[in-house]
RNA sequence: GGCGAGGUAGCUCAGUUGGUUAGAGCAUCGGAUUCAUAACCCGAAGGUCAGGAGUUCAAAUCUCCUUCUCGCUACCA
């Protein structure tokens, strides 16, 4: 029995605020979930579009010793930069809040405190690494020792690398701080957990539920699970002095745990819109939940923060979370520390309104399945032979016509023959695949059943031959020039989700106000007589020189 | 090491519960065309489905083994 659903929460998971964003931030999460977005928009569905810096956690603190400037600085900068590229981008949230934020300390604080008083955590001793010089406890990822196993001495506290061991930064033989290259000290300290241990029957009970997750997802989900001892316990504080404060008294210099505050982040930043209703959306059984995320968050939305929610007890659970996987750049992994990267902030100078090539080109080879590579010359084929040579030329040619033949007055039409009608069957059956594909999460799919619109008005015009008929049949020429229109219209309406961009220069050259989804395989959108304007170029090539350029930059 | 996901055409990727001759886009080659940004449209060629074994009337699909890539491995986010 389907859930029914009136409401829908879209998440997209917050980007951490200590570098700018890349072309895999876009294609793994941001690019899907505003596709999906400005779908169900475009089909007056009532949804929420909600993202935000993440601004916590030690990497921020280490940046801005580094950079000798505070935590707030570094996370002011690329807060206010992240959002600057996303709207430039075309991403459109309801809100892109952050977590530093007075709204969401308060938020997160409510939250634990509930859990508190409802007896969720337990609270445990441990010993942990302390850095005398840096004052502050170590993660194990920031300690470095010799192996127990395998005797390399690089490995790190949580894992050797090298042979592949599990480690616990205990078991390090010559620990060593990675922070001040000292040798660190053992000391005690006080946590508070969320016992995954005794909440495993519920969290698999849900998982269950959502078999139709997936295979990446779900397998992950049911790998922790099963996994040899089942879930365990995790800590949901930290000895730190960069974080929301733990709301208990006398516990100076600890804050929760970033995977416990930023989910919460979703909640603060839909408070700070709806201070009002935001429980109608949040609290209310009827709300479709679903978070766009990448493959290397999979557990911390499916298991860690579903648990949170769980026990918190008001509120709704994820109904999806359609994780992505990675995208590499010209064959290699994307890395942020060898600048192994595009940058989005960059592409905006050396592309100049050039977004919708881009978000077209990552949607083409989106990671839905596997991970994928982006290279500049599939980027360069992908603007000339598709959006130039089908997209842009259908439009061009098609609008330059109607100038030829009517001084840009849209034609009458008259008797639609076989071919008429079957061009029309044919866009609406790629309009309900387009449908349908979003709906399930097939991004790349809907993306190329766009494209095959511009295909079929293609086909549309060498099949008919207006430029021949115009000398013997002009009445005819008419019918082939409206219909011509009407689908330049469908394109309009659909390549929205898509390319807003392109869209908004659509509607303009067809000089008429923005229609909804609803209109997409209407063949009365323009009307008769309508006068629309001059042709623009939608998409302009792009030469070899330009990617070797940018190849070139890479290299550097 | 353990677990999860993947390996399909030159390239980038689809292949739903096993079922005609394994698909698409791009690239390549050929044809047609001139309204259009030398673009569009039609057609052809291109695959031992990572490798091996097994189950079955039938395997890209199910099972086992080998191998490669990526992720997770519980205090990185």
């Amino acid at each position: 029995m389907p859930k029914q659903f009136n409401k829908t929460l879209v998440t997209a998971a917050l980007p951490y605020a200590n570098g700018p964003l890349h072309i895999g931030h876009l294609a793994g999460c941001y690019l899907p979930s505003d596709v999906y977005v400005r779908f169900l928009k475009s089909n007056n569905k009532d949804v929420l579009f909600i993202c935000g810096s993440d601004e916590h956690g030690v990497p921020i603190t280490i940046k801005a010793k580094k950079e000798n400037i505070t935590p707030q600085q570094v996370v002011d900068k690329y807060h206010k930069l992240m959002k600057s590229t996303f709207i430039q981008f075309g991403i459109q949230f309801d809100n892109y809040s952050r977590t530093s934020s007075k709204i969401h300390h308060n938020t997160a604080q409510d939250f634990f405190k509930t859990l508190l008083k409802k007896n969720v955590f337990t609270i445990q001793d441990s010993d942990q690494y302390y850095d005398e010089t840096a004052q502050q406890f170590l993660a194990d990822r920031y300690i470095t020792g010799t192996c127990p196993k395998c005797a390399n001495d690089k490995a790190y506290g949580d894992q050797c690398e090298k042979c592949g061991t599990s480690l616990n930064a205990l078991d390090l033989i010559n620990p060593i701080s990675t922070l001040s290259g000292n040798k660190p000290s053992l000391k005690k300290t006080t946590n508070w957990y969320l016992p995954l241990d005794k909440l495993q029957p519920k969290i698999a009970e849900y998982i269950n539920q959502h078999s139709d997750w997936k295979g990446n997802v779900y397998g992950q989900c049911k790998s922790w699970l099963e996994n040899n001892e089942g879930l365990q316990p995790r800590a949901m504080t930290r000895d730190l002095d960069w974080g929301v404060k733990v709301p208990i008294e006398n516990t100076p210099g600890k804050v929760m745990y970033v995977w416990f505050d930023a989910p919460i982040g979703y909640i603060s930043a839909t408070k700070e819109i709806l201070p009002d209703t935001w429980q109608s959306y949040w609290q209310n059984s009827q709300t479709k939940l679903i978070h766009f995320i990448g493959k290397d968050n999979i557990v911390f939305h499916c298991i860690i923060f579903p648990a949170m929610l769980m026990e918190h007890e008001n509120y709704i659970l994820p109904e999806f979370v359609p994780a992505n996987e990675f995208l590499n750049l010209e064959g290699e992994k994307i890395s942020t520390s060898k600048n192994w990267a595009i940058w989005l902030h960059e592409y905006l100078i050396d592309f100049p309104n050039m977004q919708d090539v881009l978000r077209y080109t990552l949607c083409t080879i989106a990671p839905e399945n596997k991970d994928s590579d982006f290279t500049w010359k599939d980027f360069q084929s992908k603007n000339n032979n598709e959006l130039v040579a089908i997209l842009g030329n259908f439009v061009n040619r098609t609008v330059v016509l109607i100038h030829k033949y009517y001084e840009g007055k849209v034609p009458k039409t008259n008797d639609f023959q076989a071919i008429d009608t079957q061009t029309i069957q044919s866009v609406k059956e790629t309009i309900l695949q387009i449908e349908n594909n979003i709906l399930n999460y097939k991004f790349k799919d809907a993306n190329a059943e766009m494209m095959n619109i511009a295909r079929i008005g293609n086909k549309y015009l060498a099949e008919t031959e207006p430029w021949k008929l115009i000398k013997t049949d002009p009445e005819r020429v008419k019918s082939i020039m409206n219909i011509a229109i009407q689908i330049t219209c469908t394109l309009a309406i659909i390549s929205e989700p898509f390319l807003p961009f392109t869209s908004a220069k659509l509607f303009s050259m067809l000089k008429i106000t923005p229609l909804k989804w609803a209109f997409a395989s209407g063949v009365n959108n323009i009307s008769e007589n309508h006068q629309i304007n001059d042709a623009s170029l939608l998409f302009t090539k792009i030469e070899d020189e330009t990617m070797d350029q940018q190849i070139e930059k890479l290299k550097r």
